[in-house]
RNA sequence: UCCGAGGUCGUUCAAUGGUAGGACACUGGAUUUUGAUUCCAGGUAUCUAGGUUCGAAUCCUAGCCUCGGAGCCA
């Protein structure tokens, strides 16, 4: 099925009808609102994922906006860590980066109106009280007896927290709407906070900041929003969004919510992602193990793949828990058709070719990618000591095992045909510590002139030539498919980072950059180290592994 | 308890009164100088109970289960 003729989620569905309709004059405008109090992570990316997407998609425009009406947990160096991350996944938002703080003007002046039409007053109540007031589900509330207040006196304590007269909680402005409304959400809600705090882009100019329900529809309408979509939680507080815009008589777009997307092993609430830093699990925000884009760029994960598993996980309002399977997919994916291909050994196995000359060194041509001959070839030195793999070779193999073992004879990727002929043990402990092998000359390259085969191919290098480097080798954070619970610490895995040093890399990848993405032969896809990589001493990361169909037959038994 | 939302293969998304389908995962097979990739084949699902209808995942009624909501957070 193509693309055109694949059936249309319920938020396309909505939007072509509205077109049909002309509902909007023909006009398409999303907005991703993100505020900036931590790193973007993996969930955030199916919200920008939509609603940019859709822009696009229909030849619309879309919006960046900065959420920021609390100045106590919004941090500039955020806002730059979230414009990185959003790039990075391809979008550009062009000139329209808006801050909610830059409304904050005409967002007093709309305060100002509500107070005028009667529809919202000044509340002396101390928070406490307010939530007592506010009743239970099930239970109406009760008004605040400051709640019949006259419009002058209103207007008059509003400009004076303004001012700056009052304390941090002594009041706040409600709106006036129904204490006995089922919906919480409507049981008078505040809108404006005392907090003298100095704030990230307006700094000291106000001391009462604006909330989010207040904000968030009268920034949506001043920007000619269309459809703001977002996440189901927001669903209870769409009556007071449309409330809000219906009450000041402004252009009205329409919330849409949809499930936000849970990804298995992981967790994406920010306070624990927080707690995980602060009691040292993982190093930092772009630890390759957490579910934050910026660490999914630091691991190799390609933009692309993260875009196209979010195309494909789809959209809709059911409750959902994504198995990571299916990320993985689209990163192999991507990673097969655009990598080159590299041989690495991560725990070595010495062997020696008994009958290759001493000091003879070969240099063998490689294929870079087999998915793509644009990529080409590169030369690989091949001598009498190498190293292979520890788990390519045993002793006393099962039958399903066709790698090397004493007596049997398997390939040398793009090298020579090669024949165990003895196995050197530590005389103390029995650990295998060295192959002696044959090679047969005639099959350089990898192929038998007589046309024998060999049930495998081994991946190998040099030990003369090979480059010593650190490979950290990650595994998932946490060993339950969904550990977002208050126990979720007593659900690490404690095999999420392996770190091998030295490994053995054959030497073309010497002058590999920072973020260089490669294939290790039959390990998995690794790229170079943004952060601790050096040129003489290389650091790679383990994106992801290949498909391993013989580990599986092993786990089974 | 009240308000709101949601229940379709193991997972996720389709099917909007007319053969329950795709992708991932899984199983088997073919090809393979990566036990990778690629290709072929296969199995598994409509929350329950009634009703309407020639025909129901879809419409109606009643129930059950899950999630969200009582911030001066977003």
């Amino acid at each position: 099925m193509t693309d055109s003729e694949k059936s249309k989620d319920f938020i396309r569905t909505i939007i072509d009808e509205d077109i049909r309709t002309d509902k909007y004059q023909g006009r398409i405008v999303t907005r991703f609102p993100p505020e900036p109090n931590a790193y973007l992570h993996i969930g955030h990316a199916k919200a920008f994922c939509i609603n940019y997407g859709i822009a696009e998609e229909y030849g619309g425009q879309y919006n960046l906006r900065f959420d920021d009406t609390n100045p106590l947990k919004e941090e500039t160096e955020f806002v730059e860590a979230i414009k990185d991350d959003i790039r990075w996944l391809g979008f550009d938002w062009k000139e329209h980066e808006y801050y909610a703080s830059d409304y904050f003007e005409q967002l007093y002046d709309f305060a100002m109106t509500l107070i005028k039409n009667g529809r919202a007053y000044v509340d002396d109540l101390s928070a406490d009280d307010i939530r007592s007031y506010r009743g239970t589900p099930g239970e109406p509330g009760r008004n605040s007896p400051f709640r019949d207040r006259s419009i002058d006196e209103n207007l008059d304590l509003l400009a004076r927290m303004r001012s700056g007269e009052y304390e941090d909680g002594a009041r706040v402005l409600r709106a006036k709407i129904d204490m006995s409304h089922p919906n919480l959400v409507m049981r008078d809600p505040t809108i404006y906070r005392i907090r003298h705090a100095a704030h990230h882009r307006t700094d000291n100019d106000w001391c009462i900041y604006p909330m989010y329900d207040f904000t968030h529809c009268l920034s949506d309408s001043i920007e000619g929003i269309t459809h703001s979509l977002c996440s189901m939680e927001f669903e209870n507080n769409r009556v007071l969004y449309d409330w809000f815009l219906d009450e000041l008589k402004v252009y009205h777009p329409q919330q849409i919510e949809f499930a936000r997307g849970n990804v298995a092993y992981t967790i994406t609430s920010k306070r624990k992602l927080r707690k995980l830093i602060e009691e040292g699990h993982i190093s930092a925000w772009n630890d390759p193990r957490m579910p934050t884009l910026t660490a999914m760029k630091r691991r190799g994960y390609p933009p692309e793949a993260i875009r196209s598993f979010w195309k494909e996980v789809g959209v809709a309002k059911k409750h959902n828990l994504i198995d990571f399977a299916l990320l993985e997919f689209h990163i192999r994916e991507k990673l097969n058709r655009t990598s080159p291909r590299v041989m690495g050994v991560i725990n070595p196995l010495k062997i020696v070719i008994d009958n290759y000359p001493d000091d003879q060194v070969d240099e063998l041509e490689a294929v870079n990618n087999p998915e793509d001959e644009t990529m080409g070839s590169r030369k690989v030195p091949f001598s009498k000591e190498l190293y292979i793999e520890r788990d390519d070779f045993m002793e006393d193999p099962p039958k399903k095992f066709y790698r090397l073992a004493p007596g049997r004879e398997v390939r040398l990727r793009y090298a020579y045909f090669v024949t165990c002929t003895d196995v050197i043990k530590d005389p103390v402990t029995g650990e295998v510590t060295e192959l002696r092998c044959t090679y047969d000359p005639e099959t350089r390259g990898g192929d038998a002139p007589d046309g024998r085969k060999v049930k495998s191919t081994l991946h190998w290098v040099s030990a003369n030539h090979a480059l010593k480097a650190e490979v950290r080798l990650f595994d998932r954070l946490f060993n339950d498919p969904n550990p977002d619970d208050e126990a979720f610490i007593d659900h690490l895995n404690p095999d999420s980072l392996k770190v091998v040093n030295p490994a053995y890399i054959e030497p073309s990848v010497a002058n590999a950059p920072a973020g260089f993405r490669c294939q290790f032969e039959r390990l998995g896809y690794f790229c170079v180290d943004t952060e601790d990589s050096k040129p003489d001493a290389l650091v790679f990361n383990r994106t992801v592994t290949l498909r391993d169909t013989w580990a599986k037959m092993q786990n089974k038994g």
